[in-house]
DNA sequence: CTGAAAGCGCTTACAG
DNA sequence: CTGAAAGCGCTTACAG
């Protein structure tokens, strides 16, 4: 490989003025900016970034920990949000898969370590509390998608209260009066959160004869997870009436949605769906097409990496808005 | 930091001791090994992964360089199967994503090239041929899901005319006899090999009465597709009377599903269907779950990881099987 | 089996 | 404005 010895004997000069060229060093005469400049186009010279990096004793890398990411597919808009950002601050998002079965935490945290990461950030698949080693605390993190119980660290994570209190209200104020909200599992956070954000637009609602019926479709047997989704969508169409129905994520939407034609009826015209997340391509593969409130992967990759990237070290818990994606399902 | 030095003195022997231990040495005598070790972990350090690189002259590092890849879920499968051997050869897979308005591939490979990586992976979001700078060709390449014109460099793609062939045998040799196949645009390779592969499912067939409709329901009216899925599944039922329909991929099938709902008929009873992709969780999503046939897309990272691990340099076009994953809906 | 020297490709700190 | 020296944290090559 080319070296900048290499270069410097190519133009006439001290290697260490080719050193100024590469780092935009103004103080080198343009008749020699120019022949160095040449010489690296003509060698197709690049500077080793390990050898940088040594030197500088900077490496220049962020890790990234997902875990049990990526078997969700929006999710990979966390990467992507913090990966522009790292690019555009000319930084190494080191993206480190982690899951129970093959790669653990600790391993991914050495890796980093090895690298001289000078941040990271954990993500979680869905948003939760995460316990981390105590390993973590030499390099700065923060958390996306998730907090700690311990509270060391900044995180960022989805306002689901606030997502569930807009879509609701949307609902009422297009004059829907009877709501029935097919939601998550409460276990988890989204689960109790959207419940009391569907709660609160009710309770802020001035209209009468509005009702609200809220349950959990995910039902949780021990190891693995069902849903009774279009089981007692059928059966609330029948019993409740509802005039719309939420549903706590947007494959359950699709679920909704044949139960509703199995009936003989219309989505956005005899009920009206609502759902929560933007996911994939199941959004405008429903006709009509499904409004949802996207979830803010890419926001709160962004917000962590550039916490990161300020050196921030106080402590937020931060939150970040769901976008409504209007659609035609009510 | 702790450096090589501060284990030393530590440990009370020469830094290059410590060295040999850390890789493995197997000359050190077991007395100083422990003393090594116990300083090790006393002062918690870990080689410093840029200097080892800069001295070994290995970077150490194979590039994965992502084609417009993560729109669609699945092809994140191709990185994960890449990033399980990279890991088990104590290789840094360094992913970039590239696309049309952010990243230039050139961009990818000058800063692969900083790094000098040891060997390049370049994949699409669908199969496809691509034409790739002439700037690659220092660098080990190999190709995945795509291939190029020129013929520089071996690739792996999809057999897409043997799953067509196999799920179409499967359907008629299950008694089905009216096979219409919704087809993805024929333009691309997909399209027409999966259509080559029905064709010769059914002249190998030798059943009588038997009849093969093939029609893309994927319109390219210039800058964007649109699915005529619906529209014209439901004439032909009508008209074709199919007792089976095979979708050009997964997403195709929820549309064709809701078709058969709305003209009264069951999936699995009264007409089979089955697809190709295994598309997140789509195939689950239906009820009755849907048969369909997987992309290879993580056999495809590995076998692309291997071929660079193994430093190999024939030009081969490699092709990978799909997977038929057997559930319900025919 | 161990260590002192040289060197990887750069940048830092300093001299001129 | 430019260069020679020293040094980053390691490994290589060699001597003992």
């Amino acid at each position: 490989m080319v070296t900048i010895k290499d270069v410097a004997a190519h133009a006439g000069v001290a290697f260490k003025t080719v050193s100024r060229v590469v780092n935009n060093d103004p103080t080198v005469k343009p008749v020699n900016r120019n022949k160095v400049l040449a010489s690296i186009a003509a060698l197709d010279y690049r500077p080793n970034r390990a050898a940088q990096m040594t030197r500088r004793k900077k490496s220049g890398v962020i890790g990234f920990i997902a875990d049990e990411l990526l078997r969700v597919p929006y999710t990979f808009d966390l990467i992507r949000g913090a990966q522009d950002l790292a690019w555009k601050n000319n930084k190494e998002l080191m993206v480190l898969n982690v899951n129970v079965d093959k790669y653990s935490i600790e391993g991914a945290i050495n890796h980093l370590l090895g690298h001289r990461a000078e941040g990271i950030i954990y993500a979680a698949m869905y948003h939760r509390e995460v316990e981390l080693p105590q390993q973590l605390t030499p390099i700065p993190t923060v958390l996306a998608n998730c907090f700690d119980a311990s509270g060391r660290f900044a995180s960022i994570v989805p306002d689901e209260k606030e997502a569930a209190r807009e879509i609701t209200a949307k609902m009422l104020n297009k004059g829907y009066r009877r709501i029935a909200f097919l939601n998550l599992n409460e276990n988890i956070i989204a689960g109790q959160q959207r419940k009391a954000g569907a709660e609160q637009a009710f309770a802020e609602h001035k209209g009468k004869d509005c009702e609200l019926h809220i349950e959990s479709v995910i039902i949780d047997d021990g190891a693995n997870e069902r849903s009774v989704t279009r089981l007692r969508a059928a059966e609330l169409i029948q019993s409740f009436k509802p005039d719309a129905i939420l549903c706590g994520q947007d494959p359950m939407a699709v679920e909704v949605y044949f139960v509703v034609q199995s009936l003989g009826l219309k989505v956005g015209e005899d009920i009206g769906i609502g759902s929560f997340d933007d996911w994939d391509i199941i959004p405008t593969l429903l006709k009509p097409e499904l409004t949802t409130m996207a979830l803010p992967h890419y926001d709160m990759g962004q917000w962590a990496i550039n916490y990161l990237l300020n050196e921030r070290t106080d402590l937020v818990s931060q939150t970040a808005k769901f976008n409504l994606i209007n659609r035609d399902s009510f």
